[in-house]
DNA sequence: ATTTATGCAAAACTTTTGCATGGGA
DNA sequence: TCCCATGCAAAAGTTTTGCATAAAT
């Protein structure tokens, strides 16, 4: 958890101290590749920071939210948002809408649409979200009339 | 609530029933021009049908999700998501952080990214969201220290 | 030394079940 | 007529408060 994390500079220069609730949540978001609920970061932050109250790890999560630095997605079962780092700003993936499984990937080439935006729309874009949905290969029906 | 819908024919084709409830949620997300809460949802039911129970409603919301007919996003505070009809599979907008307002948009450009995806993933893709994260005019501080 | 953020535990809320009944095909 | 989908209401969870205390700056 090296505290040169450019998001642990965000925190800092929004002003938000450096808490061992804030940088143990972070690391764990960090050090997740992909996606992750708040029901598994409780976890992971039980086991590593047995300290840290839940309600920290809940506000902890808003905190990185507003800032940007992760965002909630939806992930099937209602219940619980899956949240993503944000590495630098953005992420792209697609969703197989019979398994649930993610599918992450970089490119999205949005650069010129975000420009575009900015102008269109007066806004000044800080970051994107993009997510497909299909079919996976392994939950497409082999051929004919294959039943569930 | 025209029955000619292209969505009702979604339900249709997968099998399921045109029943009260369905239609009246349907109904109600595409009279919905924006983002709609599973709350306001709930109230313009109660006040359309009142005999439609919760319970369905949510199973609506469920079933509509699965089949790619609406897509829940979270927005901020995130206990409760808004759910968005895909019209013709896909749905672009920007989200302000400073006062949480949508703004949609229409043009994409990713038709050439999602054929490239269903190539590189082996994923037979049916539609996409995208969003964009920044602060709008009104948000934005005039100009110098203006502290919160 | 100040002031922000925390931990605890209960409260608030949304969403989900289970089962007998009603409604759609 | 048959089976799916519903309604009801309680249960199951997750997330949010309030307040005294700890800890970051």
């Amino acid at each position: 958890m090296s505290e040169g994390s450019p998001h642990i500079q965000v925190l800092k220069d929004a002003g938000y101290r450096l808490t061992q609730a804030r940088l143990t949540v972070l690391g764990i978001l960090e050090a997740e590749r992909g996606h992750i609920t708040s029901a598994e970061v409780l976890e992971r932050v039980a086991a590593l920071k047995p300290a840290i109250g839940r309600a920290s790890v809940f506000r902890t999560l808003d905190l990185l939210t507003q800032l940007g630095i992760i965002r909630p997605t939806y992930n099937g079962s209602s219940l619980t948002p899956t949240y993503v780092l944000m590495r630098d700003g953005h992420h792209h993936h697609a969703i197989c809408t019979g398994c649930q499984r993610f599918f992450e990937f970089d490119d999205c080439g949005l650069e010129a649409l975000s420009r575009s935006l900015e102008q269109t729309l007066n806004l000044q874009i800080s970051g994107h979200l993009l997510e497909f949905y299909g079919i996976c290969a392994a939950c497409r029906p082999p051929a004919a009339g294959a039943s569930a």
